[in-house]
DNA sequence: GTGTACTGTCTTGACATCGAGATACATATC
DNA sequence: GATATGTATCTCGATGTCAAGACAGTACAC
């Protein structure tokens, strides 16, 4: 019951132990570990992208229209949906993008208030670089741990998350 | 082999499969969950927070403090660490939180170099506060979870993590 | 059709973060 | 004890994000 702490969680909730025995810290077992394996796969991926010239941000908007299939066209609003940021910051990253020559605007003309946004010859190729070096980077991290668990690991996250993509 | 998807990884998978058959997505479904349930874990947190008027940041630096244990006495090096953000970042923290009363700065006795940040009583007091919430709210995030999948789940996040704290 | 509520996008201002560099002090080596 | 290297913290400028609100256009009820 008392093993040696193995990451920074462990001694994490061992701490919390020590100062609040009252309190039920379990869920932090599972929810810090989360929080924090984000954030050193944030970076990670700040380092593959930085190989492609890309920010996270941009590879973020670039991959959403690449995955849409052609013409890899979508609203600003589909946009926002798939990268869950608000709109004034689409708003500034499609700016960006379309300044750096990467993807396109042009008004819908289904809708008149509205805009299509598209990859460009450029962007297209960019973001194929970018994504196939980020899996090879991915696949390194997950190296350690059998295709199987991988898989239960999948499952489980995906419970959680469920609610939320609801 | 072919099952409806259940969450947004699921469709984000089954688009790349789609627009890149050529491609193993298969580290998405792991690592694209754990960076999505973090960024909905963010907002569940902002809105713990906010009813003891508290930002995320300001509980990451108190929650460091409070779990280091009487007198709740860090340096901005130990607090970096803990949190890790760089340390312009942990100046403007400690700053903050400073004026509002709820940690204090003095200069470190034995290393002329350094500084000690601790709790305030009102620090300590919003932090317990705010870390109850938290918890409660968190065990709710995890209801759907019996808890033997929360420890299958807990112990293979840590295998991941653990190249990165070590 | 007219009024009302809703939707989609953009604008603006405030803010937390980062990275690079500056400064002061400490430690190791000779 | 002088020099060089390392450590702890802070300063500064640039940047990406958010929240709130503005505005144009659409949809629905009557």
């Amino acid at each position: 019951m008392n093993e040696e702490p193995q990451d920074e969680v462990d001694r994490l909730v061992a701490a919390w132990r020590a100062e609040r025995p009252d309190l039920d810290v379990e869920p932090l077992q599972v929810l810090s570990r989360v929080s924090r394996l984000a954030k050193h796969l944030d970076r990670a991926r700040r380092a593959a992208f930085a190989e492609h010239a890309l920010e996270p941000w941009e590879f973020d908007v670039l991959t959403a229209l690449r995955r849409a299939g052609k013409p890899y066209e979508l609203s600003p609003g589909a946009l926002i949906r798939a990268t869950l940021v608000t709109s004034g910051t689409m708003t500034n990253r499609i700016d960006r993008l379309a300044q750096a020559g990467l993807v396109r605007r042009r008004p819908d003309p289904e809708d008149r208030r509205g805009v299509l946004v598209s990859l460009t010859e450029s962007g297209l190729a960019r973001v194929d670089a970018a994504f196939a070096g980020l899996l090879r980077r991915e696949h390194d991290l997950l190296a350690g741990l059998p295709l199987t668990d991988q898989r239960t690991l999948s499952a489980l996250l995906r419970t959680l998350l469920t609610p939320f993509d609801s």
